[in-house]
DNA sequence: CCTAATTGCTCTAGCCACTAGAGGTTCAAG
DNA sequence: CTTGAACCTCTAGTGGCTAGAGCAATTAGG
């Protein structure tokens, strides 16, 4: 049986928001010890941990528990996972390639300082007007 | 003389977000007509011209703020924008290289699927189980 | 000039995924 | 038995908006 904090050690989610997990639902309402304290057992918590690597994997609490509803399922529903997790990655390389763009237009932007100041600085020149832009973004 | 929605069309930013952005003090309180609207000249426009694409860049709004400081003052601080700006960059850079390291994972995971339902779905357990990862994330 | 549609106004509340703090209770070590 | 850490609940705040209610003002058409 572990302790809200011991579970919290054991996963790296921190304590207030095991509680606020249990609050939305995401996970059940823990047991209670005779001092109204949360007490959890081993499939407790191999679920957050579940939990704590899907958000690492930049999935939103709401994929989440579908992941688990299809966990939960008779004979796991292998496909649906999967199709979940394809998205994932469709989102994660899009997020990628614009972050891309991002990146080389602030390089192009900072390489523009000459340093010093006075006069007109084309750092903020730049980031002022989207005309000079090299590429669409956003 | 633009109103919000004519600044609202020609900047991009949301009318909302305009309001929002005066009530924050990003910019300043904007004039009013006799009916109490909100009237932009054309320096009202290129400020939220330079928010919008310094957003679109992935500035915070705190960030934001001390970028048109700098441009408000005598003989703008270019240096200063310079260090702003490569802070970003380096900011965007390491989320490309954590998103990397997701898509790779996802990747991976998404290979494990053999289609079809019943008995043990390795997806799911890819996700489950952190110490299945090739490198480490987060 | 009148009307109707559009646009504007303020205010409140909600989104996601937490985080922080107040003020009190229970537990575990010595 | 005492102390201090960990726990409890509750409220409120974060960033950056978005949505909706219930009005007032403007503008285009007839």
């Amino acid at each position: 049986m572990y302790s809200i904090g011991a579970l919290s050690k054991a996963t790296g989610v921190k304590v207030p928001t095991i509680r606020y997990y249990e609050e939305i639902g995401l996970i059940d309402h823990a047991a209670r010890n005779a001092g109204n304290q949360r007490r959890y057992d081993q499939a407790g918590l191999e679920r957050l941990g579940f939990i704590k690597h899907a958000r690492d994997l930049g999935f939103a609490l709401e994929e989440i528990k579908e992941l688990m509803a299809l966990n939960g399922e008779l004979g796991q529903d292998c496909h649906a996972a999967d199709i979940i997790a394809k998205a994932q990655l469709e989102k994660v390389r899009a997020r990628i390639s614009r972050l891309q763009q991002l990146e080389a237009e602030l390089e192009r932007i900072t390489h523009l300082c000459e340093g010093g100041s006075g006069g007109t600085c084309k750092v903020l020149g730049a980031l002022g007007d989207h005309s000079l832009c090299i590429g669409e973004h956003d």
